[in-house]
DNA sequence: GATGAATGAGCGTTCATTCAT
DNA sequence: TATGAATGAACGCTCATTCAT
């Protein structure tokens, strides 16, 4: 199945607002090509799958030969290990201060949700990638830790949901696992269509989810 | 990231039940045969990946050399397009038959998820590979007729969700293509998580299924 | 380093007495081909080193490419791996069938001393590259057989050296281990130069060595 | 055959009384550094092995980057090349010297067992890396120096032997070339074997040496 | 001097595929 | 049908070397 029919041309990213390679002399240079880099590996991961994304491809698609790769990364696997690491530590804490700042049950899980599709929005390729990966990833040595943060997350969803079933706002019928999985896949599912530029509108998508989720669990 | 811990060993497939490959001299020994290399490879497509399946993986499972598979199979790739072929076209036939046999729209709508749920019971690795590779595929050369079939597929949804909108029964705010891909992704990410041989049972996932999804449309 | 400027040509083995790949039609047409590669590394390894080897030079060599190479053995490791311990077990067991068949142990001793020279003529290369390398290779993890090996062959020649001490024959103020690696070392270093096909022939050398070694040892 | 696994840490080389690399502003400092430099190579040469033994690897041991190193040599080539010129011609000139101070033949070859093995223990690393990669060094272009000098100490060897035949001390009927290689081969195989800080102190090894080697030669 | 980034060639290995037997 | 040998391209990675800063 050959999907490298669209292989970068060198030293193009595809990423807009691409800085320019110009004298700048400041201090960190060192992170911006690094996260430029991983930029370029998440959006290739994303969209031909981590297995037929060859290191050559990214190095290609920044402008190096594949050797040069190896003075920023050990290995392949590691840079999909920082893309993920990075993704899912954000989540994890924006989730975490999501659920201290919020009372209400109903608020938190709007806030949930709402997080959830913007980060779809704001970083695609990250979230495509882990949505795309993960079963695969889940199991393999070395990636122990995304099974751990997996369950961190699932805790805050699920005391989110029970405590709203607690307050009787949401329907106590509900099995809370089963119920979060429900949501956590419609949701992450969303990053297999929705575009950032594409013609519907993030918050449109936005609305429509937290409507139907929220006629989903609210006791009427 | 070696996922290959697991590799199958000579001649074992796993699938029990499987029919002892004894001199039976019967009419069509072929097509047991091939179903059978197709049961396995979607089974390793399932649980690897395709890309982390290699021709050999299939033989070793299958008590043969690589060789041999070709056959059977023209190419890796064929193999992949029967198991989807068999799969995108029974489904789409038998959404078919539940549209047709289905008057009452909430009706039609149940029995759509119901037996949705009830291939990923059945079929779970057919169901699993489309889910999977879906994203990659939908786009390489040879493959474009998953898109006309899925457009098949989703227009059973929409006029289901539509018509159930005109008679009243679902709320006539939700965008019934969004609604679609709502469904269908809740729906099918199922498979990521659901072993039919798990502790969940497989009616009540259903039971809550139907549940979450018809307070999600219906009009209250 | 260049060291591979005689770089084999294709389809060149060097060895001479290579038989024809005529049509001959027998059953172990296996071993032949398999043989054949170990004869091809061993020379390789020997002549340029085990590191300055690539599996291309031995696949060029033999008249394949590298891939076809794995059809034989599973990893460079192997082949070398092959070759030292069909050296090394032949090597074990011929002595100890000398030891075994002698009683005189300056008998033993010459036979020994024979034998070892007799080796280097034989089979030079596998001679050669077991000296080269073995400082390298013990200590490598799934080499450790190789220590064992030349425990017992050490033993044998130290029990050797014992025995002519005790009946009188050889001086008593040897230390028989230091003496066991004086023999040792000044006979596998012959390897270091001798040709088989030099202008001097093999048995001058064995009849020198056998004058040297039984001076420096025997009772005057 | 990962035999990197002790591989040094960062800025460790393993050689007590290494001075500290404090600010002393002294006259000569560069050779200090360049010397230090050689004696790490020499180490991880003489342990590892020439061909597995990275720039990076003696960068690293010596606590700089690799591309520091081009600073101090040309390339990795020329660190042995200059590690072995020192060895070998020093040899050649204590062997010269030794030539020079003897009458007595036997008081002569002894003198050069002697320093032989005084050689050996005095700095084992040139030693070994000497015997273990004369045999592919020899050969290679740049290297030719080597053959010459070679050629030279074993004219001062030969002499010496033939010198003691003459003399009526040697026994006559032994080939001096082949002779001379057994003492060679024997005596610098020692390398392999011999720990500077091992059990078996080095005088008593020089003695049975000594005892074995004049055993071999001598008229009784 | 020293550094870090980069290169380009090469390495051991894998793999889909072909084909004579 | 099945096999085993072979291919050729690609892969992840290493390494000696260069060079602007």
């Amino acid at each position: 199945m050959s999907t490298n029919t669209n292989s970068a041309r060198p030293g193009e990213t595809g990423e807009p607002g691409e800085p320019a390679p110009s004298k700048r002399r400041g201090r960190p240079k060192e992170p911006i090509r690094r996260s430029r880099l991983l930029d370029i590996s998440a959006r290739l991961f994303a969209t031909r799958g981590y297995s037929n994304t060859s290191i050559r491809d990214i190095a290609d698609a920044a402008g190096m030969t594949s050797g040069s790769l190896y003075h920023h990364f050990p290995s392949k696997e590691a840079i999909l290990d920082e893309i993920l690491r990075e993704f899912l530590f954000d989540l994890r804490a924006n989730y975490a201060e999501i659920e201290e700042s919020h009372d209400d049950p109903q608020a938190t899980v709007d806030a949930l949700i709402e997080h959830t599709l913007h980060t779809i929005h704001q970083i695609p390729n990250s979230a495509a990638l882990f949505q795309n990966e993960a079963g695969i990833i889940v199991g393999a040595p070395g990636f122990e830790w995304i099974v751990e943060n997996s369950k961190e997350i699932e805790a805050i969803w699920v005391r989110a949901i029970e405590h709203g079933q607690n307050a009787g706002m949401f329907r106590p019928e509900l099995d809370s696992a089963v119920t979060y999985r429900f949501i956590r896949d419609s949701l992450w599912s969303v990053v297999r269509w929705y575009r950032p530029d594409g013609r519907l509108p993030g918050n449109l998508v936005t609305d429509h989810y937290l409507d139907l989720l929220t006629h989903a669990l609210t006791v009427t």
